[in-house]
RNA sequence: CGGGGCGUGGCGCAGCCUGGUAGCGCACCUGCUUUGGGAGCAGGGAGUCGAAGGUUCAAAUCCUUUCGCCCCGACCA
């Protein structure tokens, strides 16, 4: 591929509006363009690392027995409605009307349409278990895409659904896809960690995050030496269930003003902030409720709509604490407050603790559980953190930002026994399917490659996602022998099955050197006048910047062995 | 949606406070020189200053409205 007849338009300087690094690099390198918020162009370079993700992923959906189909980007409300999503989803479903007025949507995901061709074609036990996958685009309106492509609103996605005639296939099927998706990550040359999560929208009885270990991820996960990994928002936290208790004084309100955050209040009240009991009011589709924790820990939304079965949970307007507590935000407290208040397990071991009032500019101190008032129940509700215990060794865990690039679902029959997609069991009964779903964000896994492997000159491709494996710059000379030599080298290791980028535009040699680093091709033969003089190519390895003088007739088998040994298969 | 910020040649920005000629760097085109880590000189093309109203003799600049984009919070591959 000659480099002067590419769109591969490359930048100096950062474009203003990335933030994160695999958004500038890949902006700058000519990867990507953006059209719109949360909405981009592939340009050819960025193309091609896509499709080796791609190519990747279907090869190991297809390992794993997985059959590959693509289903529309337009779906009907109908089939929402059915399943019950088409009120539940919300605004990040992008819904529009056809001229005839009928109501649909851009697929955000695809377990509706997959269910409904699945209940139509599959209707015996003989046909399952079966696996369907595609990888296509999604629309998911999110409130606020950012981070490039990590988090757009179109996207591209690997999406897989399989159907078992019961719960022990189910869980046959969701191993199969485990160790398809460890594959896959491998492959891909990333550094990954699959660990616990919470199934949240999606729904279904467990699921397993693939995370991508990386500083600029949006997620804390939490591991253990023991092997034990789980997104924090799901890490399941045991401690001393023992209630402390101490001969604690009558609780005794104090004035507080303006004394509102757990900084301020534990400050001006001479403790810290471990003793005091921060109440925050959460709205729920079950109702309000308040919910105490230590001051130092941090609520988990998760944990609380899953303690009260809810659908939703999220922080009270600031009406809703007015209401509840008579008090303006920052006084909430839960002796005495218009709601059922639950309590973070962590408070057990802390006998007396201070809080608020519900009353503007004042706190109570010397609060004791039970004596001063009566929760509604204990629970744990809170984020786990750096030296909590294991929940299956009990040692200190450690918590990692992570980018979430896969996710695996059991979902068991939630979609199925909504939309009947019922088949004949070996003893002549109907049978919902057992289902499960699997995702990987295809864009996304690029983008976390390159947020795990970059310098300040670029990217650092992974030999098996780079666009090309080799980039030959021939620098300038007046005989115009470097120019024939790349031709040749490029033709030779292109026969050899290598994918090489010939920089055959008339820059200078600092012009080429940059890009090449930019670009992150694993891989670079220089060839100077200098060089050819000597009868040598110089090879210049772009992860560890290892350099080696290469005889000419030597270049093409070195270049290919080096290749062959880095592409995981 | 709440909070903060930005819209000026393709990209990155200055100019705005204190109205009066639209400017800089990169990129682009032509020529000459140069050629091992983002060259130099000369010449050149390209902007309804996001849009719409208003104030004014005069608006990129002041006022109002509106659209778009980015960043911080709640959602997710």
């Amino acid at each position: 591929m000659q480099y002067s007849k590419l769109l591969l338009p490359t930048l100096k300087e950062d474009p203003a509006e990335a933030e994160v690094v695999s958004h500038k690099l890949m902006f700058r390198s000519g990867l990507i363009r953006k059209l719109a918020a949360g909405i981009y162009t592939w340009m050819p370079a960025g193309l091609r690392s896509l499709r080796k993700v791609e190519q990747i992923v279907r090869e190991e959906m297809d390992r794993a027995g997985a059959q590959e189909v693509l289903m529309p980007a337009v779906q009907p409300a109908e089939l929402w409605e059915e399943s019950g999503r088409w009120d539940y989803y919300g605004k990040e479903l992008l819904r529009f009307r056809d001229r005839h007025g009928r109501e649909c949507c851009m697929g955000p995901t695809h377990e509706e349409v997959i269910t409904d061709l699945v209940r139509r074609e599959v209707h015996s036990y003989r046909q399952m278990p079966i696996n369907l996958y595609q990888i296509q685009t999604k629309f998911r309106d999110e409130i606020r895409p950012r981070f490039g492509v990590m988090r757009g609103r179109e996207f591209i996605m690997k999406d897989a659904y399989s159907f078992d005639t019961d719960e022990a296939g189910a869980e046959d099927s969701y191993r199969k896809m485990h160790e398809a998706y460890t594959r896959i990550f491998e492959r891909c040359g990333l550094n990954f960690v699959a660990v616990e999560a919470d199934s949240g929208a999606i729904g279904g009885s467990f699921s397993h995050e693939f995370m991508v270990l990386a500083e600029s991820g949006e997620d804390d996960i939490a591991a253990c030496t023991c092997g034990y990994g789980a997104n924090t928002e799901k890490a399941e936290i045991k401690i001393a269930s023992e209630q402390v208790t101490g001969d604690a004084p009558p609780m005794e309100k104090v004035m507080t003003p303006e004394q509102r955050t757990i900084e301020e209040v534990s400050a001006f009240m001479g403790v810290t902030p471990n003793e005091v009991a921060k109440t925050l009011i959460f709205e729920t589709d079950k109702g309000t409720v308040a919910i105490c924790l230590r001051g130092d820990h941090e609520a988990n939304p998760a944990k609380v709509k899953n303690m009260l079965g809810a659908n939703t949970a999220e922080l009270a307007e600031e009406a809703t604490v007015r209401e509840v507590t008579g008090a303006p935000v920052g006084f909430a407290g839960p002796a005495g407050i218009g709601c059922p208040v639950y309590l973070d397990n962590a408070l057990k071991g802390v006998a007396s603790f201070v809080s608020g009032a519900n009353e503007a500019d004042a706190h109570y101190k010397n609060m004791v559980v039970g004596r001063d008032f009566t929760p509604a129940g204990w629970a744990d509700l809170r984020m786990m953190e750096k030296g909590d215990p294991c929940p299956r060794c009990g040692e200190p865990v450690d918590v990692k930002r992570g980018i979430e690039v896969g996710h695996i679902f059991k979902l068991g029959v939630k979609y199925s026994e909504a939309m009947k997609a019922n088949f004949l069991d070996r003893d002549g009964k109907e049978k919902p399917c057992v289902m499960g779903c699997y995702g990987i964000g295809v864009g996304r896994t690029m983008a976390a490659a390159i947020e795990q492997n970059y310098d300040d000159n670029g990217i650092i491709w992974p030999v098996p996602l780079a666009p090309w494996e080799v980039v030959i710059l021939p620098l300038m000379d007046k005989e115009g022998r470097t120019d024939a030599e790349a031709a040749k080298l490029c033709e030779a290791l292109e026969k050899a099955g290598i994918e090489v980028l010939v920089d055959d535009r008339d820059e200078r040699p600092g012009v080429k050197f940059k890009d090449a680093d930019l670009l992150g091709i694993p891989l670079r033969i220089t060839l100077g006048a200098r060089g050819l003089a000597e009868g040598i190519a110089e090879l210049k390895e772009r992860a560890s910047g290892d350099e080696h003088k290469i005889a000419l007739d030597e270049t093409v088998k070195w270049a290919t062995d080096w290749v062959l040994e880095r592409r995981i298969l």
